[in-house]
DNA sequence: TACCATATGTCAATCGGTTGATATACTTTT
DNA sequence: AAAAGTATATCAACCGATTGACATATGGTA
């Protein structure tokens, strides 16, 4: 049997109530006593139950994240920034990969709610689900609207795909093709396209998009990209919405024997530390995952706190071009 | 506040004990009173509260997963892949990135303890940490030596190194080196180590290997992959230890206008899915995360049900060779 | 009619903590 | 000497469930 309080006070010889205040820093105790609960602790090798913790202080310190998949290096990378931060502030994170389906997400959700989550962090969604629109329940999501109260963070895709669309102007592409995700997720990473789009139209140019259908797909994706290529042998310039297409894109280009960057020019989206080493040549938009992950807990704290009025609803942040050998 | 049982049963208009057996189907209940209550349910959004059933049970369902870190593709993928088996059987995740530092995953043992997890799986170890030995508490370890007792789950490493190291030779390398991680991890990925230097005297050549100070520092990486390059400019084949570090060879290896596979051979390690899709070209020995995961949470799972004997306290699962074009 | 399976209720203990109320000392301070 | 502060104890309620013991009521069956 483990231990329980009640065994601490035994052999510490004083009161349940008083290890309790040791534990708890509360009121009058003496260092003697202290001491003595503390060697007490060591010596029958206590650890405190933090369920029964929980239960009656009806706060349990632990937030749940629910990601897409964190085998994917952008959220992998997002994950270990958020739990990292969690950790810092004494929250503890119970994981869940939604593979971006919408029943998986949905049975996350109310498991985290029956763990008494003290918030949650979604990197993925599905705007159906009600159970994120609870009453004062603690939610920030990161890249996806939820809705008009759930407060969002991301990086700022608008500039990340004009910094994009514009240097592959700059370096003097004239068929610019960008290829994105499944639009159904409602995204800001939708702003990327839009910003592609505002660009080329700006320019003169007319604005062409391939969409992926799944994010996770790898061979219809690979299948996309052929029919891109089979259907515009013009194109000189590709912006993918993320750094795995980019890759993809390249294979497809070595295959055709299409040259990079003389005869193609590829930039990609994400800029994760794992694809700086693996495809250090690609240029790509990177996102500041350590700082989204900040900030994306900042704002939960603060829900946690009930501060429910004057969260930043949206916030933006910058974004950074990583120029390689592709463009 | 949060609708209780007690809520419930009195919107159903039964007991705390009916709808407490409702929801454990326990006794005799008839399907009325079962269709009362979990309209009741519906009607005031009751979500039971796993902490204090928990409490009573003295089981949580949660297991504990202390991984190095998640942003690595590797234990991405693995993260990925255990989070999903214990997701299909029942279990939750807590997850901790130790970040390979012994403080920090001796704190996180303790705080997954204090939450009462049933058991933890530990992708990253530290030998000292003396809680990992509590008495019938269900451990395994991927890819770690923690003890005799505690079962360990990983690739056939011995078989990946002779392989990646076979291979070099077959394609005529003269002068192959090794370049593998901390060896102060006792990890069995040390028989990858093993394994090209057997190969090697077999063949009548002096193994020589490079130790990479750190898993996570690329730069002191690259420090090391220079020297390398420095001292032996006769190399022709690398067997590097995990594909970050194989891909920092071909990017040093490409400064230097060192041709691939013509002048270097390069093998890599692990052969994540991210690997393969960013950087296809490499050589590399996949390992099988997904069933690296699954085997570890079926030998945790007997734990967990109080099977402490007869327990596959090694498990060796094989490794594939995928040849790319960098050998 | 007696018996038994079914269906539900009441009650209280339990899980392992926290906390407020109340009491009792011993020390200091005024 | 009285008042105030310090240190600890006892007791019981509470957090939100589960469960066993026991009671009661209905219906079907031997």
């Amino acid at each position: 049997m483990k231990p329980s309080i009640d065994d601490v006070a035994e052999a510490a010889g004083v009161s349940r109530t008083t290890v309790s205040r040791v534990l708890n820093n509360r009121g009058y105790i003496s260092q003697k006593t202290k001491d003595n609960v503390y060697k007490a602790m060591k010596e029958i090798n206590y650890i405190p139950n933090d369920l029964a913790r929980s239960l009656y202080n009806k706060r349990t310190n632990i937030i749940g994240l629910i990601v897409p998949k964190t085998s994917n290096p952008f959220y992998g990378e997002l994950t270990f920034h958020i739990e990292s931060v969690c950790a810092s502030f004494g929250y503890k994170v119970l994981l869940c990969n939604s593979v971006n389906r919408m029943d998986k997400e949905e049975k996350y959700l109310e498991m985290l709610l029956r763990n008494q989550v003290d918030g949650v962090i979604v990197v993925t969604y599905n705007r159906g689900i009600t159970n994120y629109h609870r009453e004062n329940f603690p939610v920030v999501a990161i890249d996806h609207y939820l809705s008009e109260k759930i407060p969002v963070v991301g990086s700022d895709n608008y500039d990340g795909g004009k910094q994009a669309t514009e240097l592959l102007l700059k370096k003097g592409c004239q068929h610019i093709i960008h290829i994105n995700g499944p639009s159904e997720l409602e995204t800001p990473a939708n702003l990327r396209r839009k910003a592609y789009e505002d660009v080329m139209a700006k320019n003169g140019r007319t604005p062409i998009t391939y969409e992926v259908s799944s994010s996770f797909d790898q061979l219809a994706n690979r299948d996309v990209i052929g029919k891109l290529f089979d259907e515009r042998p013009e194109v000189d310039g590709i912006f993918a919405s993320d750094d795995l297409i980019a890759a993809s894109v390249m294979a497809e280009a070595k295959k055709r024997q299409k040259d990079i960057p003389s005869r193609l020019k590829v930039v990609g989206y994400d800029g994760t530390e794992t694809g700086q080493i693996l495809l250090p040549e690609l240029t790509t938009i990177h996102q500041p995952t350590d700082l989204i992950a900040k900030t994306a807990l900042d704002i939960l704290l603060k829900e946690i706190e009930g501060e429910f009025n004057d969260l930043p609803l949206e916030t933006c942040l910058p974004v950074t071009l990583i120029e390689g050998g592709t463009t």
